[in-house]
RNA sequence: GCGGGUGUAGCUCAAUGGUAGAGCGCCUGCUUCCCAAGCAGGACACGAGGGUUCGAUUCCCUUCACCCGCUCCA
């Protein structure tokens, strides 16, 4: 598309865009008349467009046009079983807790464990938090901690279960409070909050019966019984042995986990989770798709759909949302091959981000340290876009190994093996060869592909008004196919029939399956702006001379230059148009 | 979640312990022959809940949301 070379450096660019897309329709706040939802968005009638276009040219170019990659679209709840083989039940419910005095939030299980029985001394940054930490624990524990710098000390470990305060000079507690083995660790702090699951997935119970019902009444029961542990363990029996949850919460003879427990297992036949990726659709469903479209590697499974995560923070508009939309692909390959299809592929969605951007300079490969690989990955390719606030994930494109299609053949027992007639196993050397496609991951955040395309498209040009005073023009230079609104027809006037003539031309661009609108009120100029603003790129115009020569003028949004064509030419230039 | 900031019309902002005003936008009519023209009318707001007060948009508390920093990811 023809622009400067450089974007424009405006620091309020997000602020204005979110502006924009709220007064011209492009996102809304969830709930808004509510007082909004946290990180929750809607699209609007243009965004809504918008977000659609996006994700037909990605299906377009990643499914229609390709011989060996085909599309599924799954259903987003699916078996608790596969979020448990992918690893993210277990890898994202670790068990979080605050510091009540340094309000640090952090890791249970990698937090450090002090030696016992031994002194627990908090380590500040500086003099000044010593002291305010002091204070903290003064008011909010009712002990006066030894001070000497930015060390406080006087707390000291006493048993695994239990640490208490000493002062200075004498040999016994002062006062004890109960302890889960760990400190803070930031300043090593035993004062700590109770152990919240954080979980990444969001659950819900699938059934018409809301088993929380059930919930209360186990729980109403259990909790009459004089002792709590020795009633779980009669109620729920076998379920309740030593190596499960519910076991372990009893042996560790605290109540509020103990009923936690008994409220996971309660409940735990109704639960299922909404998906936190597509991915593992194409996975679960590996051997169908091949089987049923007689395929064989190497070949993709794509999909595009709605994702849920509980982000630890949400931010940036809809950069970083609960609800969120993918366009990810899984490519199945040889074992071996995967360098070279993640060159392949590495290229091809570069190229596919280029081809809509105003600005490809602000797009960026990305790779992943050794030490920031995820556990199924040997190699990722992260594509960065250069944000307001600065870069940023797009897309991430992932050599995730055999791993998924490994752990969900061992955990579901099916055999997910492709059979290769055709050639020899490389180690044995026998026929045929059986082996488990290595998988190269491009997976792209179709939100955050709307947010980009919208970043890259927002201008601001000066211009001089008939006056010659200094006008902004907001323009969304975004690319043709991606523009919500193809073209405007509009009459010069609305009167001696040029609005008749313009919607005989609407009416054909409508016929022939090409978004446009009709627009009359206001002065000419006005509804250019307006047009360049939703990033319509072309303006069809009606005057009294097409009355009579049959011409329009076809107005190009980047550049305002005009054509005269002939009205019969009309929808054939602007299909034309957006062909290129 | 924590710290800091913000919340008044569709948007950008103002004023005020005594019941809110402008610009732009929007709607209606007239006018208008190509880049946010003019005239005349019109509609629309104190994020929510509670407290103090004779009276709160203003002061206090709570809550919700947003923005900027700490953590994670498409």
């Amino acid at each position: 598309m023809s622009s400067p070379a450089a974007a424009p450096a405006n620091h309020d660019v997000m602020k204005k865009l979110v502006a924009l897309c709220k007064n011209r329709g492009f996102v809304f706040q969830s709930s808004e008349i509510y007082g909004g939802l946290k990180s929750a968005y809607d699209y609007g009638p243009l965004g809504a467009e918008l977000k659609r276009n996006l994700m037909s040219e990605w299906w377009r170019d990643m499914v229609t046009t390709r011989e060996n990659v085909v599309g599924i679209d799954a259903s987003i709840i699916m078996r608790p079983e596969v979020w448990r083989a992918s690893g993210h039940a277990a890898g994202f419910a670790d068990p979080l807790v605050d510091c009540q005095v340094s309000k640090e939030r952090f890791r249970a299980d990698k937090a450090p464990r002090p030696t016992v029985p031994g002194p627990l001394s908090l380590t500040c940054t500086d003099k000044g938090q010593a002291k305010t930490y002091a204070e903290i624990i003064e008011k909010n524990f009712g002990i006066a901690l030894e001070r000497d710098g930015n060390v406080l000390s006087g707390l000291v470990a006493l048993s695994a279960t239990e640490f208490g305060f000493v002062p200075k000079g004498e040999t016994a507690p002062t006062k004890t409070w109960p302890w889960r083995g760990y400190v803070s660790p930031l300043i090593g702090c035993p004062f700590l909050t109770a152990e919240k699951q954080f979980n990444l997935m969001f659950r819900t119970p699938l059934g018409a019966v809301d088993p929380m019902q059930d919930v209360a009444e186990v729980t109403a029961k259990l909790t009459a019984e004089p002792d709590l542990a020795a009633a779980i363990t009669a109620h729920f029996g076998k379920a309740a042995a030593a190596d499960t949850t519910l076991g372990k919460a009893i042996a560790s003879g605290d109540r509020a986990k103990m009923l936690r427990a008994v409220a996971e297992q309660v409940t735990a036949s109704a639960m299922v989770y909404l998906r936190p990726e597509t991915a593992q659709a194409m996975f679960v469903q590996f051997k169908n798709v091949m089987n049923s479209m007689s395929l064989k590697p190497p070949f993709g499974i794509a999909q595009m759909g709605k994702s849920f995560r509980n982000e630890v923070t949400v931010e940036h508009f809809i950069f970083r949302s609960c609800e969120f939309e993918q366009m990810e692909m899984e490519f199945f390959c040889e074992p071996g091959t995967q360098g070279q299809w993640m060159d392949f592929w590495k290229e091809a969605r570069m190229a596919w981000w280029h081809r809509y951007a105003n600005y490809p300079q602000k797009f960026k490969f990305r790779p992943h340290e050794k030490d920031e690989l995820a556990h199924y990955a040997d190699q990722c390719f992260d594509v960065e876009y250069e944000y307001p606030w600065g870069w940023g994930e797009l897309e991430g494109i992932a050599s995730r190994t055999d791993h998924d299609l490994h752990a969900h053949m061992e955990a579901s027992g099916e055999d997910l093996r492709f059979i290769d007639t055709e050639n020899a196993d490389p180690k044995t050397g026998a026929k045929p060869w059986r082996y488990l496609p290595y998988v190269i991951e491009p997976a792209a955040g179709a939100t955050r592909g709307v947010l980009c395309f919208l970043l890259d498209a927002y201008h601001e040009e000066t211009r001089l008004d008939h006056e010659g005073k200094p006008t902004t023009r907001t323009v969304l230079k975004l690319h043709p196919r991606l523009a919500p609104i193809k073209a405007a027809v509009l009459p010069l006037v609305k009167k001696d029939g040029l609005p008749e003539k313009a919607r005989e031309i609407i009416e054909a661009l409508l016929k022939a399956g090409v978004s446009a609108k009709y627009d009359e009120k206001n002065s000419i100029g006005k509804r250019y702006a307006k047009h360049d603003e939703i990033g319509t790129p072309y303006c069809i115009t009606v005057d009294y001379d097409s009355l009579q020569d049959g011409q329009v003028t076809l107005r190009d949004r980047d550049t305002t230059e005009q054509v005269r064509i002939p009205i019969a030419q009309a929808v054939q230039q602007i299909r034309e148009r957006l062909e290129r």
